[in-house]
DNA sequence: TTTTGAGTTGTTCGA
DNA sequence: GTCGAACAACTCAAA
C-alpha cells in the first residue's frame, strides 16, 4: 500500500534546520513541499523582497524537491491535497494579521473537510501571545518584555530532520513563478552582495559570530565597519532560525566570556524583532495607523496636495537631499536592497522630522526597496522613530544628520563610497559641503547644485518646525 | 492601592 | 573642549 504523504507548505521558513513544523511533518511518512504565490495577499512583497524570494526559492529547490504554484492559497492547497492524496497539511505559523487570519480560515475549512491541519511555532523565540504583563495585557515597553521573554526562555534549536521528500508536479518554473527584474535590472550585481538561502545564511551567521561579534555592542553603529550581522533578510525569510542564532551567540559568549556583552546586545536585537511581532500581533493596525492616536494631530506635509512635499519625498527616495549621510544611506538602500541600521534611523528621522512627511511614506518606500522588508519590524521601527509607537523615542529626539555622519562615519569612508561626487572633499566638510570654502569645493571638483545638491531644507529651521509640530500632539492641546 | 522610578539608539545650550 | 541639564509629559511596571 502506498504511504499517504504529508503536504508541507513553505512560507517564511525556508530552511530545514530547526524547523519544528518540518520536524513534525517528517514523522508522518513522505513529504511534499510546496510554495504558493497568492495574488490575493493584501499587501504583496515589494520588489527587493521578491528578488530575495527568487534566490531563496532557487536555493531551497537545490535542497528539496519543491512544487511552485500560483493561486489563491486555499484553492491551491485543496488541489494539491487531491493530487497527492495527502491527508495532512503542516506549516510554520504566520504572525502578521492577514497571514494569521488566512491561516485560521484555511485551517478551519480543511479541518471541516476531514484533513488534518497543523501549525507549529514559526521563526520566533516566543509566540507573540506568550508574553504579557502582570495584568495579562500586552507589554508596551521593551525592557520588561525582553526580561519576561528571557525569563521564559526558548527551545534549544534542533538539527534538520530526516525527511522522505516526495517530488510532485507540475511545478511552475522559477523564472516564471517569481521573475527577476529586467529593463531595468535594478538588482544587477546583487548576487555578489548576498547569498540567499539556508546555506548562505548559516555561513553568514557563523562568519559573524567568529569575526563580527567582538565589539558588536559599540561597533554595530558604524556603517563603515563589518560589525553587523546582515542577517535581517535571512531571518525574515526564515533561512536561519532565531533560536539557532541565539544559541550560536550564547555559545560564543560561553566559550569566551569577554564576548558576553556583545552577545547580550546581539540577543537584544533579536528581542526587538520579537517585540515588534508582539506589538503587531496585539495591535494589527500598527503598519498603517499611529499606535499613539495623539499623533493623528501632527501637521504633516502632504505630497498628494503639496508639490514641495512631493518634491522632497522624491529627493529623499533618490538620495538627493543634499545631506550626505542621509543620501549615502538612501543610495545604499537603492543599490543593495539594504541599509545599515544606524543610517536607517537617521534617514527615517530626516523624512519625518526634517521633511515633516508621514512615516507611512517611509514605511512604504522601505517595504518596496528592502530585501529584509518585514511587516512587524518595519512598522514598529518607523513608529519608533516618529515617536508614535510603543516605547518610542521622545519627540524631541531629532537626529542631526550632520552630527550623526561625523560621529558614526568618522573617516568618511561610508559617505564617500555612496556619494562619490564628494569623495575629494575634506573630512571637515564632508557632512556639510555647504560650509566648505569655494576653494575647497573647487579643489574637490564639486559644484554645489550641479555635481551634488544643495541642502533641500535648513537643519535648524527644520528642527524648529518639527518641534513646533509636535506640540500639536500634546495631550493638553486637544 | 499607591508610589516611585524608568523608559534603545539624541541634541543643544550654557557653565 | 567637556560636562550636566533641559528638552515635556506620560505611561508603564515594579516595589
Amino acid at each position: 500500500m502506498k504511504p499517504v504523504p504529508t503536504l508541507f507548505w513553505f512560507r517564511n521558513d525556508m530552511r530545514l534546520d530547526d524547523n519544528p513544523a518540518l520536524a513534525h511533518a517528517a514523522t508522518h511518512g513522505p513529504v511534499v513541499g510546496v510554495f504558493i504565490d497568492d495574488p490575493t495577499t493584501p499587501r504583496p512583497r515589494g520588489g527587493a523582497s521578491r528578488w530575495w524570494l527568487h534566490q531563496s526559492l532557487a536555493a531551497l529547490g537545490t535542497q528539496v524537491p519543491l512544487t511552485l504554484r500560483h493561486g489563491e492559497s486555499l484553492a491551491v492547497l485543496r488541489e494539491l491535497l487531491r493530487e497527492t492524496g495527502a491527508s495532512r497539511l503542516v506549516w510554520s505559523r504566520r504572525y502578521d494579521p492577514a497571514g494569521a487570519a488566512k491561516d485560521k480560515a484555511i485551517h478551519d475549512t480543511l479541518t471541516r473537510e476531514g484533513f488534518t491541519v497543523l501549525g507549529e511555532v514559526g521563526n520566533m523565540l516566543a509566540e507573540p501571545w506568550d508574553i504579557s504583563n502582570a495584568e495579562g495585557e500586552p507589554c508596551k515597553v521593551f525592557t520588561p518584555f525582553w526580561k519576561r521573554l528571557q525569563a521564559r526562555g526558548w527551545a534549544a534549536p534542533q538539527p534538520a530532520p530526516r525527511v522522505a521528500w516526495a517530488a510532485h508536479g507540475p511545478s511552475v518554473p522559477l523564472d516564471t513563478f517569481c521573475p527577476l527584474p529586467t529593463a531595468p535590472n535594478w538588482a544587477a550585481g546583487w548576487e555578489t552582495l548576498w547569498t540567499p538561502g539556508e546555506h548562505g545564511a548559516r555561513q553568514r551567521a557563523e562568519d559573524f559570530m567568529a569575526h563580527g561579534l567582538r565589539g558588536y555592542a559599540d561597533l554595530r553603529n558604524r556603517p563603515d565597519l563589518p560589525h553587523v550581522s546582515r542577517l535581517s533578510a535571512a531571518i525574515h525569510f526564515g533561512e536561519v532560525s532565531v533560536r539557532r542564532l541565539a544559541h550560536l551567540a550564547q555559545a560564543a559568549a560561553h566559550a569566551d566570556p569577554t564576548l558576553r556583552r556583545d552577545a547580550d546586545v546581539f540577543l537584544s536585537e533579536l528581542g526587538w524583532r520579537e517585540f515588534s511581532y508582539h506589538l503587531l500581533w496585539n495591535y494589527p493596525t500598527l503598519p498603517h495607523a499611529n499606535w499613539k492616536p495623539a499623533f493623528d494631530a501632527y501637521p504633516w506635509r502632504d505630497p498628494a496636495t503639496d508639490p514641495a512635499a512631493a518634491r522632497d519625498l522624491t529627493l529623499w527616495q533618490r538620495g538627493q537631499t543634499g545631506y550626505p549621510f542621509v543620501d549615502a544611506g538612501m543610495r545604499e538602500l537603492w543599490h543593495t536592497g539594504w541599509m545599515h541600521n544606524r543610517v536607517r534611523m537617521v534617514v527615517a528621522s530626516f523624512l519625518i522630522k526634517h521633511l515633516r512627511l508621514h512615516w507611512r511614506h517611509g514605511e512604504a518606500w522601505f517595504w518596496d526597496t528592502l530585501v529584509d522588508a518585514d511587516p512587524a519590524s518595519n512598522a514598529a521601527s518607523w513608529q519608533w522613530v516618529a515617536g508614535s509607537g510603543a516605547d518610542a523615542a521622545p519627540y524631541f529626539r531629532i537626529f542631526n544628520p550632520i552630527g550623526q555622519g561625523k560621529k558614526f562615519d568618522p573617516m568618511g569612508a561610508y559617505t564617500r563610497h555612496w556619494c562619490p561626487e564628494l569623495a575629494k572633499l575634506p573630512l571637515d566638510f564632508l557632512q556639510c559641503p555647504w560650509d566648505a570654502t569655494p576653494f575647497d569645493l573647487a579643489t574637490a571638483g564639486v559644484r554645489l547644485g550641479h555635481d551634488y545638491p544643495l541642502p533641500c531644507v535648513n537643519h535648524e529651521a527644520a528642527r524648529a518646525a518639527a518641534l513646533a509640530g509636535y506640540h500639536a500632539t500634546r495631550a493638553d492641546s486637544a
